[in-house]
DNA sequence: TTGTAGGCGTTATCAC
DNA sequence: GTGATAACGCCTACAA
């Protein structure tokens, strides 16, 4: 005798327009907002609805629309600041504009890539934001528009596909970051990189996502600018976890020539050093320099503040979720690469040059 | 002439079944992978698939089967580490069992976690996991238990309703972090939690969450039985953004008779602490004493690395899934509240407490 | 093993 | 303003 009678079928529109007494068209458009209604019955299906508790399908609402109000955010890592700062920028500036995220995590793995790629799609999402693992294995997202699904690529660019990148300046940015520590005084400068291979590899295009082969780039680029030739084994993948960083770092250390400031490519990579470091009792900036790409909250509270490269990455969300709108709408400009400038946060981890050697005062 | 002809009507079933010369069953069972199919006619029916680029339409599906294989997460401040850290924990749980997640963020908000409910349902998500704003403002969750949709609360509880809810010990934890402090001499203990008030309010219970006001319980206990009297002014909101939380700090240190410790009831709010002691050029722990609530990454590798009450993240999420799982599957044991420990990590953000009047030797 | 036909819950298109 | 009715794309008895 209970109107909730549970485990059945949950009441429907029929259900609705027919308490209220009038057509399931009539109170399809009094729920919907659309058309026109007299306030009575309105009234009336708004009043049946409630004493039901109605609760609209949106999937077969969608089937007839053809849009799911919904789009899908595909990371390489929702651990590492910079991904997780994107995706809180992007759930934020989608809902602002009626859309849910589907938020999927790829580890960076490009097979978990594609699942993820098509699984959204059998979703049926309105579009898709990716932060592809590679910037060359692209049939997957190519085969997304050619279906006509509008998508955005977020921290690379595909050059095969007429779609809108958005990307940081990771060369310029990389680059400032080195001609600090130059001229601080440092010629011996390494880089870690996150890389899919093991700790410690040297640096090979294969291993690294495109954003962190362009922060190597812009690494080698500065070095060569001042004539210092970069060295190979200055060079080293990180690997994904800040275990696997931290056994990266110790292979620098223990080089027979140590660097004396390292860059690190991201958050994650950044905490492996900084262990590594706190491990062998060296101090940071009179012992090691070090630079940060990616400024996490947690960056300027740690002591020493880190200096870091900070990605804007609030504003890179939204206009992936502005972009894709556009190309949902069919409006806006033609689809392009947008660079966004980083910024220096020149705080106390980068350090002058002291000499190595006791005896010799350091420089001053 | 050419077969994607893109803007128009997507292939869909039909269309396969046609092109590989069969029935729209025969297709169905081919591309599903159920009832029984002839070899033949299967490699048929997936060649012409691929041929024509088929994508499977999982809302059309999910109508038919009545589940969507996704759940939805409702989260308060996805920034926050304790959110981040289990939401990747949820997302990796119910991939593992073939569920998407839908993320939203409520910021603490109740009338957008209302939304959030509301449209989750309308998607028809298989189940929730709620992080509740507040534990009494429930109608809307009473109202999905009663459609029958399964629901767990994390971070939580919910006594009106009979459903499983995962929380720390949080009791227990502020108390284990309080009576550390106590008993390196500390007396004039402070505690910021989280609230949705203005940054520095004393402690009310309609400001904080039930985690805050459970951790400024333990915290009271604790020192009750050491035979302090809790002093409201030592309880303070820290609003929600960093920020705030610096706010709130300040209003501590500028107190006649400041603490010479403070916890944080989580790792937005230890930040503002961090940068509040910082401007001022006070030193942990020499200058005063910090526990966290939470244990972030980074955490132990700031300096001096913080001691802090780590909840135990992963497993929240994982028994969030699994717990949501059995609902689904409509075996599992009765519901209820499942208390998980947490644990002390004890590094170097606390000291002994000093004497504050230079001329009496510092207790060593 | 295969095909036919009905239905999931909504929106869209018409007449009325 | 309102009400039949036909889609949307798929699953699933049931019959062949």
């Amino acid at each position: 005798m209970s109107p909730p009678q549970n485990e059945k079928r949950s009441v429907s529109l029929p259900d609705v327009a027919s308490e209220a007494g009038v057509s399931t068209a009539t109170a399809a458009r009094a729920l919907g907002g659309y058309g026109s209604v007299s306030r009575a019955s309105r009234e009336q299906v708004l009043a049946a609805a409630a004493r039901l508790g109605y609760s609209r399908n949106e999937l077969a609402s969608s089937m007839i629309t053809g849009r799911t109000s919904s789009i899908g955010l595909v990371l390489g890592d929702i651990e590492n600041y910079f991904f997780s700062a994107l995706a809180r920028s992007v759930i934020d500036s989608a809902k602002a504009r009626g859309y849910d995220v589907l938020v999927t995590n790829t580890d960076e793995n490009i097979e978990a890539e594609r699942t993820a790629v098509r699984v959204l799609q059998e979703r049926r999402v309105d579009g898709l934001i990716v932060a592809p693992v590679f910037s060359s294995d692209t049939a997957h997202l190519a085969r997304l528009t050619e279906r006509g699904t509008p998508l955005v690529i977020v921290n690379g660019t595909i050059a095969s596909l007429d779609i809108d990148c958005i990307i940081g300046d990771n060369v310029v940015g990389a680059g400032t970051a080195v001609d600090h520590l130059l001229s601080l005084g440092h010629r011996d400068i390494a880089i870690v990189f996150r890389s899919s291979g093991m700790p410690g590899a040297p640096m090979s295009p294969a291993l690294a996502s495109q954003s962190g082969s362009e922060r190597v780039t812009g690494y080698r680029q500065s070095l060569e600018r001042a004539g210092v030739t970069p060295r190979l084994d200055y060079q080293r993948g990180g690997g994904l976890r800040i275990e696997d960083a931290e056994i990266a770092v110790n292979t620098l250390l223990d080089l027979e020539h140590p660097p004396t400031a390292i860059v690190t490519t991201n958050s994650v990579i950044v905490l492996g050093l900084l262990r590594a470091l706190a491990k062998r009792g060296l101090k940071v900036p009179q012992d090691m320099s070090v630079v940060n790409f990616d400024d996490p909250p947690w960056a300027a509270q740690v002591a020493p503040p880190l200096t870091t490269v900070a990605q804007p990455t609030k504003e890179m969300g939204e206009l992936a979720v502005e972009l894709l709108c556009q190309r949902l709408g069919s409006d806006g400009d033609p689809p392009g690469v947008h660079r966004l400038p980083t910024t220096m946060q020149l705080r106390e981890s980068t350090g002058r040059l002291k000499a190595r050697r006791p005896g010799r005062p350091p420089v001053k």
